[in-house]
DNA sequence: CGAGATTCATGTGAAGTATACCTTTAGGCTTAA
DNA sequence: AAGCCTAAAGGTATACTTCACATGAATCTCGTA
């Protein structure tokens, strides 16, 4: 917070803030959205997918594809980059060719039947109403869009197991199903999942059809996130910024996590961005440990923050229990806390049937621990225990506190 | 003592409801001939 | 008479509620050794 007496000097700080030297030359270079040049160690499952998706370059239908392999192993990176050199052959071509890239976890724009479709007819030029449509009529109007103009495309579902989770099958189903009924253009899936099992668990129809192909994205070891992490610190920051030892360190962590090469990169960026807040002329070890503390702070708070009310309620009665008594909690204590909250906080208490759905997001979204447990004779709950660390604690029950008025 | 039966507290699926939003339609008003 | 606007009607998706049944191990029950 800038004081009142600072103030004059504000100027001069982000004059001086200009005049300063950056570290980075590129930062775009270590963003989530950056697709490098090249990708190394991809080669073989990059020339694959290439493989699979060339013969719509002829106009021809590709296979359906599914692309399967633990986060951070650059299935994401190499789909963009094939559909980027795809998609700038086909312009040069004049083959018409389209392609839609949807991550189905984002909350409120894929994570259900309709807003897909939806998003899919948005992503091809036309707008459609947020609800009130009935679903098929949003079909209707995918197919008649794909049917008015004759042309190849290419659907990339990220995350489609979340879809499947949230939605049923039913979407794939009719996706797959829909290419006989076009008489113009061709559809194609690409499906691209973390969960390796996810597969096994779709019906065989939809199964076999989405898996016409598929490729597994194995894990990148130490030496190979190093590499990465070298190539793209290249193009990102200026010349010998980098204290010896840092991409080590950074792959080192990373690796810890199985290998997660997007968590690499991304700590490499922080460490960089708190290198220079800091006046440092160089990226030093400690600031790596600084920026892993950051990023899960980050993630953290903003998913806090970024809840629904409801969900704040909830996860604040968590909080407030755990906090009181570092041990697992259970759902019936949590509901009946957030009772009180609730009228606290003048909202209106939602049943508990609800509670316990949105118990089973927070798990998924791994800021709480859930266990399905039976006690005997004492029923059976879930076994709840807050999975961010406790350092956290403090600063997330503040913002709990100012989003809910308490 | 041990095999079933019982029990508890909540999970979970299905169906129903409220709300917000959409398109269509019918009526009323304006306008131009 | 044709054209335009508006409001009501009729329909949907989504978030939530209600209802009803499922779960599964600690505990209880009761026949048997």
């Amino acid at each position: 917070m800038i004081q009142q007496k600072d103030q004059k000097g504000l100027k001069g700080f982000f004059e001086k803030f200009l005049d300063k030297d950056s570290l980075f030359l590129n930062k775009k270079a270590l963003q989530e959205s950056y697709t490098p040049e090249t990708i190394s160690h991809r080669d073989k499952e990059i020339k694959k997918i290439a493989e699979v998706l060339a013969p719509c370059l002829r106009n021809e239908k590709p296979s359906n594809l599914f692309i399967y392999g633990t986060t951070g192993t650059g299935k994401t990176v190499s789909m963009k980059y094939v559909i980027h050199q795809l998609m700038t052959l086909a312009t040069e071509r004049e083959v018409p060719l389209r392609a839609i890239y949807v991550n189905c976890k984002i909350k409120k724009v894929a994570d259900t039947e309709y807003r897909l479709i939806a998003q899919f007819i948005r992503d091809l030029g036309r707008e459609v109403p947020p609800t009130g449509l009935p679903t098929d009529e949003v079909y209707n109007i995918f197919y008649k869009l794909l049917d008015e103009n004759k042309f190849n495309l290419l659907i990339v579902l990220d995350e489609i197991d979340y879809l499947v989770k949230k939605t049923g099958d039913e979407v794939l189903y009719n996706l797959t199903r829909i290419n006989p009924e076009l008489k113009n253009s061709q559809l194609s899936i690409v499906g691209i999942s973390n969960n390796v099992v996810f597969i096994s668990s779709l019906e065989p129809r939809i199964k076999s059809s989405l898996s016409e192909e598929q490729i597994l994205f194995p894990t990148y070891n130490a030496i190979q996130i190093q590499q990465i992490l070298r190539d793209r610190a290249e193009v990102a920051f200026k010349e010998s910024v980098l204290q010896e030892g840092v991409i080590e360190k950074c792959a080192a962590y990373a690796a810890h996590e199985h290998g997660d090469a997007r968590r690499a990169l991304e700590l490499l960026r922080v460490s960089g961005e708190i290198a220079e807040r800091t006046n440092s002329d160089k990226i030093k070890l400690e600031h790596i440990d600084e920026a892993e503390e950051k990023i899960e702070k980050d993630r953290v708070l903003e998913l806090v923050e970024s809840q629904p009310k409801q969900y704040q309620a909830v996860l604040y009665s968590i909080l407030k229990i755990y906090s009181g008594r570092k041990d697992v909690i259970f759902t019936g204590e949590i509901y009946e806390l957030y009772r009180t909250i609730c009228e606290k906080a003048d909202l209106r208490p939602l049943t508990q049937r609800r509670i316990s759905d949105i118990l089973a997001e927070f798990d998924m979204l791994g800021i709480i621990n859930a266990r399905l447990i039976s006690k005997g004779r004492y029923g059976r709950t879930r076994e709840i225990a807050m999975s961010v660390p406790s350092s956290l604690e403090p600063k997330i029950n503040e913002i709990l506190i100012k989003d809910l008025s308490l």
